[in-house]
DNA sequence: GAGGAGTTTCCTGTTT
DNA sequence: CAAACAGGAAACTCCT
């Protein structure tokens, strides 16, 4: 673990905070680190802990819990929903974004940190519409199956509940990995279907061989639309902006040292989404979206973080990105 | 239309 | 072992 390794971001107590919870995505070890309520505003390593973290004397009123990284979408489909805590409540809107291909930052989770599961329980449908009118009604019919599974399986009726093979994974996601799952059929197939739309494709047969793919970008018939794209911005200034947007920062993206330019991608898939979604382009993964990121090291706007996962820093070419309060803390 | 900038897509290999 | 990183290569779009 490289020194000085700042920052991993501690689950931050909703009572004082509006932005929904900061979340690891990747699987690396999680640390936890202690709020130092000094000058600084900074955080110190501890020992890995899983637990709540007292908070400083300079802090009261804060507390902070750290979580494992594998903790949401799993802590809160273990308890009821009247048992459940804000926490749970943030996990559990979450991922009924996710479920209906939302970005969660779209939705006011923070109209929700304010209660417990019961009170959530008791909410009518327009209680939820006042408090998300977006959404509501959808969070308002999620939360209705959930109670009519609960109440079914407590009946002892969960045959009734739906086959884990019709859960849908995460739509939208491309998974160049799972294209290369099977060679042989799945991206060999695929760049033969394309190379036949756009040259006019010969209908040779394929012997079993393994074919090497030609290195760089395939040729692609018709694969984005001729009308002028948006103007969209460059990948920097949108990294820089969201960080500078309390709707994703720190959620999706945070400062880790802020003094030095350095942030992380915290949902680091979400931010893909919403850089494609920006560029019209829904196949945009982190993968992808990282390589962009790495061409920035040659001009100096971004400069690498040694030993640091979906860690980057600003560089002296990059401009904007101060601000009075970073991860908004105040 | 040429050419450059800024991606996007895909790849192989390496590191964590 | 999976995910992320690193960087080459080439395609693609936009802009000048």
């Amino acid at each position: 673990m490289p020194l000085g390794s700042v920052l991993q971001f501690p689950l931050l107590s909703l009572n004082e905070f509006d932005e929904p919870y900061p979340v690891r995505e990747d699987s690396s070890n999680y640390m936890a680190y202690n709020w130092t309520g000094d000058e600084t505003n900074s955080w110190e390593n501890s020992e890995s802990c899983e637990h709540f973290v007292p908070s400083t004397a300079l802090h009261k009123t804060l507390s902070f819990q750290f979580l494992p990284s594998d903790f949401i979408n799993a802590e809160w489909k273990t308890k009821t929903v009247k048992q459940w805590e804000s926490n749970d409540i943030m996990c559990w809107i979450i991922s009924v974004a996710d479920e209906n291909d939302l970005h969660s930052e779209e939705i006011c989770i923070s109209q929700f940190n304010d209660i417990d599961g019961t009170t959530l329980c008791n909410l009518s449908e327009a209680d939820f519409m006042s408090r998300e009118p977006r959404y509501g009604k959808l969070l308002f019919s999620s939360l209705q199956q959930q109670l009519k599974q609960e109440q079914e399986q407590q009946m002892g009726n969960i045959n009734k509940l739906p086959p884990v093979s019709t859960i849908k994974p995460e739509d939208g996601v491309y998974c160049p990995f799972l294209l290369n799952l099977n060679p042989a059929s799945t991206r060999t197939s695929e760049s033969h279907q394309s190379s036949d739309e756009s040259e006019g494709g010969m209908n040779v047969s394929v012997p079993n061989v393994p074919t090497k793919r030609p290195p760089g970008r395939p040729r692609i018939a018709g694969r984005r639309s001729k009308k002028p794209e948006k103007k969209t911005g460059r990948l920097w200034e949108f990294i820089r902006d969201l960080l500078l947007n309390r709707d994703y920062c720190p959620s999706l993206i945070c400062w880790e040292n802020y003094e030095e330019g350095v942030f992380r991608f915290v949902r680091s898939e979400k931010v893909a989404k919403l850089w494609g979604s920006r560029k019209d382009n829904p196949k945009m993964t982190y993968e992808k979206l990282s390589r962009a990121m790495r061409y920035y090291y040659r001009s100096k706007v971004l400069l690498p973080v040694l030993g640091r996962r979906l860690v980057y820093k600003f560089g002296p070419s990059a401009t904007g990105w101060h601000t009075q309060n970073p991860n908004f803390r105040v």
